[in-house]
DNA sequence: CATGAATGAGTGTTCATTCAT
DNA sequence: TATGAATGAACACTCATTCAT
């Protein structure tokens, strides 16, 4: 019997190795070569678990939605809803090398994503359960009588998720202007304002 | 003798070309080949005019950038801070080819700057310029009592920019979901919720 | 305990494998790893079984002749010598799906064989005992005065040899022009007429 | 303005130099870098004037096919028509070098032609070709009286050209066997057999 | 100035072979 | 024996760049 190997095991070490070459390098400059050396394995030994180098690219892809699914599913369950809203809405903002990490791939794969439908089948999934995710928040905080009829919960939920997007991305590129202080009063003034009240 | 040329114009026609070519095939896929091909000069000319491909697409955009510019100053000056607000954010949604292909090429290099400070230093500059004339407008609102202090007119504008360059991307990468009229409709909410409630 | 297998037998097998490839896909295309998955065995084994994949392609060259000589061997041997012939020479040629898939590892083996003294030598060998076969039926004629002796039985024997030989890579290759009844037409003409005219 | 290159002429310098590799090595050994060395130019060079190796291969079938017909068309068209149909069908044999030259090419891409039918449908024209040119002459044998009507004008020219394809590879193959000397002996043999008398 | 021929390093991918289990 | 994971060299092809004309 030759050497067991559990694949999906092997394939998330090469899919890591994959993330953390696309950090460093930038999703143009990753090679299939480098992603070898990254992992440690020979080059060869990558196309055992993936048909191409574009079947990489999508596991680091989905391996970064998960990961941010899951930190999301993490989350207690029993937090009033206004504050779950800003422990959510933070998971996807880049206040430690996780979450920066993460938010990293997911920028190096929006460029890819305008011509390879494919990869945006992947995000737009992605971006739905995200969004699904924060309107559910956002329609629990209503039920609970914390944010003000003003807006339907759909505009506030959507207001949200483009402000995070939208604020996080500024973070990652501009990190001297946009510090995490900012960031988080931002987040802080654009939730209590949508609430309805004085922070 | 030497043929009479004119540099810089030269320079913008081959950058037009470089944009097309960012817009039709990802910046990952463009070949100095094939912007010598959409330029309709050869491959060797290209060298007569920037040091190298990345000379080409820093120059790609710094014309993006310049054409946003341009389109914001062009407004008209005597509008209401509010109309004028709203006018000025909708310039950066792509909700016509001229802006989509403009925000296209944006988001083609935000990945890039992750990893080349040249470019980061571009898009720094023209988002700070971008973001003060958002801020002036919304001080100009102050003044003229059409917005109240609740929060601070920084923190309006950032909230606002922020929201109009996530809700950007998303009517970019899924222009099914996000409508140009869901867009508009969740502008116009974000910035009358800012002003105060009425719409 | 070892599992006790037939060595010869598996290599049969494997040799048969690699045969069925080569006349799907062309000498040039045919792999290892094809090899295996046709025989159902992993690609491993073959290493158990051959020295390497230039081993493999001398077996299923050896196999094609032998496949050819035994079916010689089996023709009925109280036939008058003229009508022997015929028999002899039409196994040569692709008449049906098993001599066509002989033939066509033969043409495949071909260019081959002129950089690899290792499969001309087989070639050689077999092509040998192929002309003394149809040589002793030419001359089996003489004695049986069915065919004169303008030409020499040797003469005769290389002709036909070579008439078979050029005449069934033509039908192999350009079916539709050279089709079975045309063949079997020239083949009878061409006996025929060495045999003195009277067919 | 840049060097004048004429490309016909240095495609086909490049095709001289596969040919030479195709000799050499043998088709299935040939590469783009071997094919680069042999020609002098680098390997990206080739790409300039073959979309790909298949390319490069086909220009090699192509070019030693028109090779063949050249020198057939170079014969004197004066020679009565028995004389004629010796020299025309000796074209065809290994009797020199660039005649052994162009027979190894042919028969490297015998095998392919199975395979690929853009190349078979360069086999079959020029296959096509020189058939009717045997036929031409042995018709014009057949209106001079130089041959007998026991068999049609056609199948006089197909017999012919199997068998000199078919010694024409023996001769190749095993030359030592088949000696330049044996085969024109056989061939008029087989011409002198079909014209009706005794050579 | 403009051309496009030429370069050669680098890419993704394939594959015969090795070897621990 | 049999497996299939692993290797790494070799492959065809791409492409930014150089440069003689």
């Amino acid at each position: 019997m030759p050497k067991i190997v559990n694949h999906e095991e092997r394939r998330q070490e090469l899919v890591e190795a994959a993330c953390r070459c696309i950090d460093r390098l930038g999703i143009d400059n990753v090679t299939v070569r480098e992603i070898a050396k990254e992992s440690g394995y020979s080059s060869g030994t990558l196309a055992h678990y993936f048909a191409d180098k574009d079947a990489i690219l999508r596991g680091a892809l989905e391996r970064a939605d998960d990961n941010i699914r899951d930190r999301i599913a993490a989350l207690p369950d029993d937090l009033d809803p206004l504050t779950l809203l800003g422990r959510v809405l933070r998971e996807a903002l880049p206040f430690d090398e996780e979450r920066r990490f993460e938010l990293t791939l997911d920028v190096n794969f929006w460029a890819r994503a305008l011509n390879q439908p494919a990869l945006r089948e992947l995000q737009h999934d992605d971006h739905d359960a995200w969004r699904k995710r924060v309107l559910g928040i956002v329609e629990a905080a209503h039920e609970a009588g914390q944010m003000p009829e003003a807006l339907s919960a759909a505009d506030q939920a959507d207001i949200l998720v483009a402000f995070v997007d939208g604020i996080g991305l500024q973070a990652l590129v501009y990190p001297e202007l946009m510090t995490r202080e900012r960031v988080e009063q931002l987040l802080d003034a654009q939730i209590a304002h949508l609430a309805g009240g004085t922070p």
